[in-house]
DNA sequence: GAACAGAGGTTAACAGTGTTAAGTAAACTT
DNA sequence: AAGTTTACTTAACACTGTTAACCTCTGTTC
């Protein structure tokens, strides 16, 4: 196996079991046998190994995200299932969804530009849904695909209360999430008013 | 001044202008005119420091959603104006708005306790708007208290993926605020779907 | 085959980090 | 006056990311 793929697979092995706060130079390249100075052979510096691996972390909670889609399904159930989904991946691999959140702006002043396209296409995965329930008339959107990071960044808010243990000790936590979800939803759905 | 107070101050200062990753102790020290371990004589260690920040920073944001209340308005209408000043305020504030979310959860294990009395009233000012609106029956609601953190939680996302740069560069900023706005309140406004 | 170029590693070092242990000097207490 | 406490200091430990300089092996070109 290449180095660098090795280098990939102990960083995230560190990052998941330790954090991010143990994930240091010279740990991976012990772990990998080698020396600290080997990492940037193949990584300009930690934050592009970092990088390397918030692009893994988002295609994984892609996959999981496409796992549950269910096309016989409606729109609105869909998009339940979706936002749960999320959810509950983020909850079950916190340290592996941190990551996609965590490293600062300030420090990659040039995020999107030719990478990420796979983030991108995460976001379109739910575009898609919710262009289709705007078409069959059961979503309220203007753009789908604004819509799409309004969801996304929803989702992130309630995990992120969560996972930062801001949440209230008096709240369970799936009342919370459940709660959540269904605001959320609600705000996405049609609007019936009678005039 | 007590030193402890400038330690503060000069943290906070440091912070907003340099971000976080810049706030060391010596840097901090060097400010104030004494030494880094001086710092330890006022404060446990750094995260006790930064958790000292928090509550401040949290305190100022409650301050500016008290400032922008009307009690003439209608119940969603003030739910519209927090939300829109919540986001305003983090836009505005970015650095200091950052330390409300940024310490891990791993390096703060007993996070509430007896602290963070000012961070709950923060919660029930935004759970009392909505208490007021689930008895006039214009917010659909089940819990006031949860609904409030999840409104929280749904503006820090919106918060969250622009001030991490993960908005697409297709989407303009302003637009995607509105847009999140909208599916936020709608959300927490009664259904009158026609059976 | 000899000379060269580059890939992929090395060690040593720099400048910084949070934090602790031990020491000091002034102020308060008895 | 002696002792204790308070608020600070310096020195040091064990780290951090990163760079410069060096070494060694591989493949290519004359």
């Amino acid at each position: 196996m290449s180095l660098r793929k090795e280098i990939l697979e102990v960083s995230k092995e560190i990052l998941i079991k330790d954090g991010f706060g143990k994930m240091s130079m010279r740990k991976i390249a012990g772990r990998c046998g080698v020396s600290a100075t080997s990492i940037y052979l193949h990584f300009k510096n930690k934050d592009d190994l970092l990088l390397a691996l918030i692009e893994e972390s988002i295609e994984n909670l892609k996959q999981a995200l496409m796992e549950v889609l269910d096309p016989a399904k409606s729109m609105i159930d869909q998009l339940e299932v979706l936002a749960r989904t999320y959810i509950s991946y983020a909850l079950e691999h916190p340290q592996e969804y941190e990551v996609i959140y965590m490293v600062r702006p300030e420090e990659m002043p040039k995020y999107p530009k030719e990478k990420f396209r796979d983030v991108r296409s995460a976001y379109e995965l739910l575009a898609d849904i919710i262009r289709k329930g705007k078409r069959e008339e059961s979503l309220d959107v203007e753009s789908s695909l604004i819509s799409a990071y309004t969801l996304w960044a929803q989702l992130h808010g309630v995990v992120s209360v969560i996972l930062n243990k801001r949440l209230d000790t008096r709240i369970p936590q799936d009342q919370f999430i459940e709660q959540a979800i269904d605001h959320i939803i609600k705000g996405f759905v049609i609007q019936k008013t009678p005039a």
